[in-house]
DNA sequence: TTCTGCATGTCAGGATTTTGACACGTCGAG
DNA sequence: CTCGACGTGTCAAAATCCTGACATGCAGAA
């Protein structure tokens, strides 16, 4: 708006917040407090809740395995699996039996508490959603899907 | 993929990987690796360079302000004040006229600074939009901020 | 077989961020 | 005018996450 010669076409947008890395980050921040909220009362955190969801998605993935579909490090992930080992939510075997990679899996009580929390975590994601018409939607997860592999490759 | 059992139609996706806070995330953590390897060139971290784009586009905003609309706390901008004052990026007056709050507004230096990280910083987001014909790219900014209105309100 | 590369799990350290709390300055209702 | 609500800046402590590093186990090449 202010002071921008036309001189720069590469970029399209004049406003910071008109570019899709701040939007990125508001959606982002704004779904964070939101599953936060939801997740309190349910003594579970995010990337806690992403684990098990992860688990239940398909059982026996090694803690490295993990972090990469969660996108965190192999350390943050490893105490993540800490806390939920000594909440009793998940089990891991103390040797492993192939390489040096060591499974975990859902107890019983995990699988309940994951059912407990989607219930809520899935009325956040509805609010969401409902926000934007169906046909969107899918046009949205498909363009964000591109995003970020334009930016992992 | 594997065992999904249509039974549950209150919500649209069966995987997790399909719904919209994991595509989010997955966005959201690519775009902040391209842009930490991006800006470490010019020794500015995400948050630190995300305050001087507000502050070129609106000066004398004060730290809550600034805060606000990079969505961190104030504690946190307030150290990356610091760090931006240490680096004589920014300039700010010891007492307040107004109310409490002092403003912050680049220093000539912090202007070039920001003008030589721009360009590596738009580079990414090139990389970013070019995945998406243009008529997306519109229709994602709306629904991203559609998306956070919902959550937020 | 031996060894090099590679992936995994884990430890220690530091950097960053958040939560909780308190003091200060302004504004408006009573 | 007085006082209470509100916004702001800042401190301290805790939690969270990442970087760097090292040891272990497996697979393929020499």
């Amino acid at each position: 708006m202010q002071n921008s010669q036309p001189a720069e076409p590469p970029h399209p947008a004049a406003d910071v917040t008109e570019h899709v890395g701040y939007r990125l980050k508001r959606a982002h921040a704004a779904l964070r407090n939101a599953m936060d909220r939801a997740l309190r009362e349910h003594d579970l955190t995010v990337p806690q809740y992403s684990c098990l969801e992860l688990l239940a998605l398909q059982p026996d993935m090694s803690n490295a395995e993990l972090a990469r579909r969660a996108f965190v490090t192999r350390q943050s992930m490893n105490v993540v699996l800490r806390g939920l080992l000594d909440a009793d939510l998940i089990t891991r075997p103390t040797t492993a039996d192939h390489g040096r990679a060591r499974p975990a899996r859902l107890t019983e009580r995990g699988r309940r508490r994951l059912e407990d929390a989607r219930s809520t975590v899935y009325a956040v994601e509805r609010r969401m959603t409902e926000a934007l018409p169906q046909s969107r939607l899918t046009a949205l997860l498909d363009d964000l899907d591109h995003l970020a592999e334009a930016l992992d490759g």
